[in-house]
DNA sequence: CCACTATGATCCACTGTGTATCGTAACTTC
DNA sequence: GAAGTTACGATACACAGTGGATCATAGTGG
């Protein structure tokens, strides 16, 4: 994929990445700024932008790592059809991870997160030669499912102290998954 | 409430909010500077900062009232229990003020759609004298029905030469208001 | 009618962005 | 290990947007 074989580029991108994902764990996105990344990375102000065309680029790059982390651990979970199972293991995974998810979740790029999140779930959906259900818009089965559980967890992250993770999973599946897996079934009228 | 007798006051508060509706219409959020909207308004930059703080605030303010405007006309179909019927009236309701929700709803700022949305819907059911059911957290009942609708408009706005008024209702009844609907009378373990 | 005050015009300091330059240091390739 | 390539740090700069200040003027409410 990247043709990179230069170990300062990836040196400097790795501490960009990383300073990006600390700044986001300390203070609100908006007000971090390029000079302070780029300090924080120990890097070059100008040799930020030989990497990234701005902020948001960065940001992207970081949450793409996350998405593709959260997708190939997610993977065999979502291959049963055990949906409370899956519900939990997600619960489990953003509690593990817990300062940069807060951030960015419940944090303001929740609309980044979901974006990338749909496009490699796609992506990863289609090279695995899932078969498009018939009468159904499966993209706004996959947008709902996708959107209704990051919106879940995005609640749960501001109240983690009066809610369980178990409780979570359980809430996750009965609001979304089940929901979604009856009307892949039983389509209403038009769609 | 707004205790503003000089008619010069209201007057160039009008001609903002009606200026940051235009603009947002027209161009992204982010690119409306607040040079464009004083101009658009026909008023001074300076008088901008006399009336706001800043654009953030002068867009809250807009938004506050399209809400007031929502839950004044939508008020009578929730007192009914005709669950699609709400749906179909939300759905028709957004239609018919297209330009600015698409605006706001699918572009940037749905997060402060939805906290002004949370708050005023909240303060509504208190004033109502709604009472709290038994055993359920509603504050997460309240934040899925919101989010869960305005999640699913948003895809529509994006999506409008496919699926129908009549159909999106049906959809946002099955995968959000009936869904939560059975959660109310029998909350999951722990909740 | 008059005291009051919102307004328009303009200036300014400040912050953040993104580009350009240049000498130096590090890396890859052979 | 040497040579050629290339990323890097430091710095300067143009530019856009913000928010506060001043002051004469015009509109307003009592």
């Amino acid at each position: 994929m990247s043709m990179v074989s230069d170990a300062r580029v990836v040196r400097t991108r790795d501490a960009l990445r990383q300073a990006m994902t600390e700044l986001a764990e300390e203070s609100p996105l908006d007000s971090i700024t390029v000079r302070a990344i780029a300090a924080r990375a120990g890097v070059g102000y100008a040799t930020f932008f030989r990497h990234y065309a701005d902020k948001d680029a960065l940001l992207a790059d970081v949450i793409d790592a996350l998405v593709r982390e959260f997708l190939a651990q997610a993977a065999p979970w979502l291959m049963r059809r055990d949906r409370v199972g899956s519900a939990k293991f997600m619960c489990d995974f953003v509690l593990a991870r817990l300062p940069i998810y807060k951030a960015l979740i419940a944090g303001g790029s929740g609309e980044t997160v979901r974006g990338e999140m749909l496009r490699q779930t796609m992506a990863t959906m289609a090279q695995a030669g899932e078969r498009r259900p018939e009468g159904v818009r499966d993209d706004l089965v996959l947008f709902q499912i996708v959107s209704g559980i990051l919106n879940l967890l995005a609640w749960w992250l501001r109240n983690l102290d009066t809610v369980s993770a178990e409780t979570m999973a359980e809430v996750i599946d009965r609001l979304v998954l089940t929901p979604v897996s009856t009307v892949r079934h039983e389509p209403p009228a038009g769609l």
